[in-house]
DNA sequence: CGTATATTTCAGTAATTACTGAAATTACAG
DNA sequence: CTGTAATTTCAGTAATTACTGAAATATACG
């Protein structure tokens, strides 16, 4: 498990994203490995291509399955736990999305919906009401969006994403036949 | 500049967010503050608000206008410094997604298009090979995607947001017609 | 200029987060 | 059961990041 200098140099990288992603390096460079491997490794592969401790390995591994980024898998005759990542790259970006929606939007719109709810919500300005309504309303409109997306599958969600101007030529032609103004 | 039960939770809330988001709980904090306030406020108000230092506010917008999420004004015959928030909560995404994408998005392509065109790239495994090859390709795409979206103006968007499902409804009826499978 | 007010910088410190090694726990083969 | 290999837990420590107060710098006005 000693890395050539191309995966040295991916590892690096997503050591320094995870960090910015709610992860930390050691979690990214641990999942860099585990994607740019073809077979499913062990704990002990990692901390020898990682050079850092046992501990910080499983610990890495259980934060990257509570994010669902990894699978855990066993060999025939082999006792250690072996893991691996989704070979569907849509997949992988599913489940971010997926989790981050869980972390951090849901929380947020909760959030936003009990202070509208709550009995002192009237007593703030207007303008804050409104703001905190809005807001709302957008991100709701935004999670619809993408719960509708999600369960298109790979090969139909790239086509969707080839398509995105085309989509906006479908309205362009409609505010004309209907005589709508196109800018708002 | 004393904040209501309301916008206590409000603040707080976005401070943890804030800390998701590469900013820091008192960065997010400010963002809620200024969010919430119909008039740019100055530097002092938010010491008020918040109960944190002049410098560390001082330190927490200078972030926030490297992130182009506060605008910076004067008003007459004062010569303190004034912030606000857009008010174009779609204006206020856009640059969100913007940011993330040139700190995180940008560099990690530059960062995969580099390793392809490095001398030891051949000498990785087919495996890593092509999924370093694949993951560019699907970034590439996803930005390109982005790149269109981001133009389209805010009302617009909405109704592109909300045309969703019935996109992929065309593809559908397409694929029908032309006789092509559905799933892939 | 000089003074008053506003803002920024920065060294020191506080708080948080990441990592390690040792001990405890679990899983299983004999 | 007992012994061995694998994994997890966790207290202590290292490293990083956030925050403060004091000093320095900038800005505007007489």
């Amino acid at each position: 498990m000693k890395l050539s200098a191309t995966h040295q140099k991916f590892v690096i990288h997503f050591g320094e994203m995870g960090a910015r992603w709610g992860m930390n390096r050691t979690v990214g460079q641990i999942y860099a490995v585990l994607f740019l491997s073809e077979n499913p490794l062990c704990a002990d592969d990692l901390v020898t291509a990682l050079g850092v401790s046992r501990s910080n390995v499983s610990m890495g591994l259980k934060e990257l399955q509570a994010w669902q980024l990894v699978r855990l898998q066993h060999q025939a005759n082999d006792r250690r736990d072996f893991f691996s990542t989704p070979g569907d790259l849509w997949e992988i970006v599913r489940t971010l999305v997926d989790q981050r929606k869980a972390r951090e939007i849901d929380p947020t719109l909760t959030i936003l919906r009990e202070l509208q709810l709550e009995d002192d919500f009237e007593s703030s300005s207007e303008f804050a009401q409104e703001r905190i309504q809005k807001t709302t309303e957008m991100i709701e409109l935004l999670t619809q969006w993408y719960d509708e997306m999600r369960v298109v599958d790979s090969k139909r969600l790239e086509k969707l994403l080839k398509m995105g101007a085309a989509a906006q030529k479908v309205l362009d032609f409609k505010d004309k036949v209907t005589g709508k103004g196109g800018n708002s």
